[in-house]
DNA sequence: CATGCCAATATTGTCGACAATATCCCGTTT
DNA sequence: AAACGGGATATTGTCGACAATATTGGCATG
């Protein structure tokens, strides 16, 4: 498995060295190599990136923003948890918000780029890579699928908060529950049910398929989560 | 028209001396002082807050986070500026979100915490202030209504969402264009209906009501919008 | 007169040091 | 032995100065 991520997600390439830092500290924390419940030492990771304490702090602003560190006054910061209750809070969210992306997406996806998308759906479904089962670019491919469908609803608003905040976090729980089964191929089938009804500009058919498809997934990793706490 | 306004829903107490820089900007944003797309100066800032750079660039990144200023790396930051298209696109995420809000909080409002809002309710529209029409307390009110609902949801992230991003916003929205007009009496016809369906436990009409008091709110903002600009 | 370039200026980003606060450890007391 | 208290230590918050980057104004050129 590749462990490097190229976020092609983020807006604005990382230009001050406060932004370097933040993704470094984001990727080091969707992948757990700063363990969840971790307290965050900012002499420590400021060395560590070779900064000084004032971008590191600028990060970790951004971070509590995007919810994956949690900060008390005076005392520090800690990696967040991954709780069940946590993943359905999140996921709740998720229905909401991206099922209006779709609905909007509906009105507002140019055709250009529905075709787009269709095709690289295939394309990705076909690829070599995640026929084998690589979870890394499963991952990426089911990312970059909502991505494009919450930046086709040109809400600013709903961009911000689903790709600059949520995200991050969705990402952690998959990443580090490892999920990888069986569910590649249904995700698959959800993935093109939903760009037809986008292609069809039935954006309430298409918000509906969205939630379910968020529901479905919310399910699997809930199960997971089950699991791994029988397990310990 | 009393100027200050005690932001009570600020779910923690400022501590430290960039919580109080930033309390201090947030209000001086929304009640307009600080003009819609002007430059914010650090330096300035700072000296008139008698704080040094680092806290004040602390409370830069939050409101950033909250949507009150917009920063381009290396060049400053900017009060935000209000638009139709900027408004509606709020909206609609609220309509959503705050339908969530309503759903959960019917499953999981403690009878007592129902009592107390509609006792609130009661003694807001009796108020001597409310009904001559001092738009402060209108204001004020409102926001605690939707407040307490949100904070019932017990969802973590709606309520941040919510209560510490999107709601400057909203806020700005509406003191800026001085709304308090008639339509008082209405929301507060509107906002008795919902917590009613809360109270029965109908998540569902509770969302739908909600839906449509946002929706009619908006679209009050959306005419004085125009209005202004046909004025100007 | 407009336009492009370059230096001077102002503003933002980063650094290291200090002050304020929390955390830890250990001795004392009940 | 457990609980409390107080000092030593470590960590966070804030400051002023410097470096890096934008912005401004004037000068030369077409």
């Amino acid at each position: 498995m590749n462990s490097t991520y190229d976020p092609q997600y983020n807006l604005r390439s990382p230009v001050t060295s406060a932004d370097r830092v933040l993704v470094s500290v984001q990727q080091a924390i969707v992948e757990g190599q700063l363990a969840p419940g971790a307290k965050i030492s900012e002499t420590g990771l400021a060395k560590q990136f070779n900064v000084s304490r004032a971008p590191l702090r600028e990060a970790l602003a951004r971070l509590e923003r995007c919810h994956l560190i949690e900060r008390t006054p005076n005392a520090g910061a800690r990696v967040v948890t991954l709780t069940a209750d946590g993943l359905t809070a999140l996921y709740q969210i998720r229905e909401e918000l991206e099922g209006l992306a779709c609905r909007l997406a509906a009105e507002r996806m140019a055709d250009e780029e529905i075709d787009a998308l269709a095709k690289l759906l295939e394309q990705h479904l076909n690829s070599q890579r995640v026929r084998e089962g690589e979870s890394y670019y499963q991952e990426a491919g089911d990312v970059d699928f909502h991505y494009r469908i919450i930046l086709a609803s040109k809400n600013q608003y709903l961009i911000n908060m689903l790709c600059d905040e949520l995200y991050f976090l969705v990402r952690m729980y998959r990443v580090q529950l490892g999920m990888n089964g069986p569910r590649v191929s249904r995700a698959f089938d959800e993935h093109k049910a939903i760009i037809n009804a986008i292609a069809n500009r039935d954006g309430e058919l298409a918000d509906l398929l969205m939630r379910r498809h968020i529901s479905a997934s919310r399910k699997n990793i809930e199960k997971k989560l089950q699991v791994d706490k029988e397990v310990s």
